[in-house]
DNA sequence: CGCTTTCGCTACGGCTCGTAGCGTAACTGC
DNA sequence: GCAGTTACGCTACGAGCCGTAGCGAAAGCG
């Protein structure tokens, strides 16, 4: 289910030779991904993760230029868990989405890297471009399937202009992607089950109507 | 206009001595700001802004912990020059906030610091009450003065539960400053007029509205 | 069996960190 | 004015990490 990641770490050149180990690769993410843990984005060091996947500092040098690269294919592949659940409407798919995408913010490792090496991107053009392929790129798919079951449903009217639809896609996206950051790591405050649904509110409904009467504790 | 900074950094201790010099601390956050457009957040050395400032190194260490309290103070100062615009409603003034956002986020120095900083937050409380107390919680007025503004005029309802009042107005802060953010910094795509208004309207109106019939380019 | 590539290991110069120690400068209170 | 207190500039230092080079050995391919 998480297979086709070795395409992000091709060799060079491709001929005969001994081959990469895969198991290796495999050690080295989760090393990282532990270290981030253990350390955070700043206190963790290529040399330690060499140490915890019980391979030599070259080999990660072989593989991958630098720290930020590194971080950001290891916790793509936790970002790749996440899927829209068919839950019946919009408004519970929305809302449980905004729990599983909170869920994995709250984790340490994602916590302390994806706005790290966003940083780090925005003086860095190649990561910026790794970072919207191995990560941002592939979360819209939840955006689009969504929408379309919304449209299937009735709950969203068809866009006929493909141009447009696009571009209300990618808002959807920034809006939900952003609120939910921004609540739980720049905030700070736990994004729970009533949050999500005020959010959930506002997004179908507006500012007036979440300002005016908002859904009840028990709103289906 | 931008006083009553110094309160950011007071000594430990308070006594008669030597006081520190004004102009010292003035010329290390703005040498802080330049250092961070021409090197980016990690690129930034203390020894380098201690050197730009014209100021010993340990006069850097004496004011500030580390790097990232004095970044944060060196942003914080851009960030209480936005204003609300009282542009006459709530959609203009909405636009009229999110533009002045963006463009303070297009700057470099404040693109390559703000995630970075915040990302140090996610394992340093204490800096995280820092950018809190210096960044966050300043603007939210911003907020706080456009409901005001619109409950005036009659586009919002009142909200007489001042608690529910202080959630909604948290909910409203997250929403815009996270979606501004992510389409600026990690979209990485232009927050233009264009932009402004479809999120405005997504706001303001919910996801029917704007997947529908979004506003005119002409819209008043 | 040669060719090719990767691997583990060691070692290295270079850089930054954060602190300590010193003599000097500036301001306060007696 | 003079002692006390604090900030300043400067130098120096051990420690840690970076990223690379060089080596011999291992693992596949034709």
């Amino acid at each position: 289910m998480v297979a086709g990641m070795q395409s992000r770490n091709t060799p060079p050149t491709r001929a005969g030779g001994r081959p990469r180990s895969a198991e290796a690769d495999t050690a080295i993410l989760e090393a990282t991904r532990q270290a981030l843990v253990d350390l955070g984005w700043t206190k963790l060091t290529l040399g330690d993760v060499a140490t915890r996947a019980g391979v030599a500092k070259t080999t990660l040098y072989r593989r991958w230029p630098g720290k930020s690269e590194l971080v950001v294919d290891a916790v793509a592949e936790l970002f790749d868990e996440l899927e829209l659940p068919d839950s019946g409407s919009l408004a519970t798919d929305i809302e449980g989405v905004v729990l599983q995408f909170a869920a994995l913010l709250g984790r340490p490792e994602t916590k302390t890297a994806l706005m790290a090496v966003v940083a780090e991107s925005t003086t860095d053009e190649p990561l910026r471009a790794r970072i919207r392929a191995s990560i941002v790129d592939r979360q819209k798919r939840l955006v689009l399937a969504g929408r379309a079951r919304a449209q299937d449903r009735g709950e969203l009217p068809l866009e006929p202009d493909p141009a447009t639809a696009a571009r209300t896609a990618d808002l959807i996206f920034d809006v939900i992607a952003g609120a939910v950051v921004h609540r739980a790591l720049v905030s700070a405050e736990p994004v729970d089950e009533e949050w999500a649904r005020r959010f959930t509110w506002l997004v179908l409904g507006g500012l007036s109507a979440v300002a005016g009467q908002g859904p009840g504790p028990g709103s289906p």
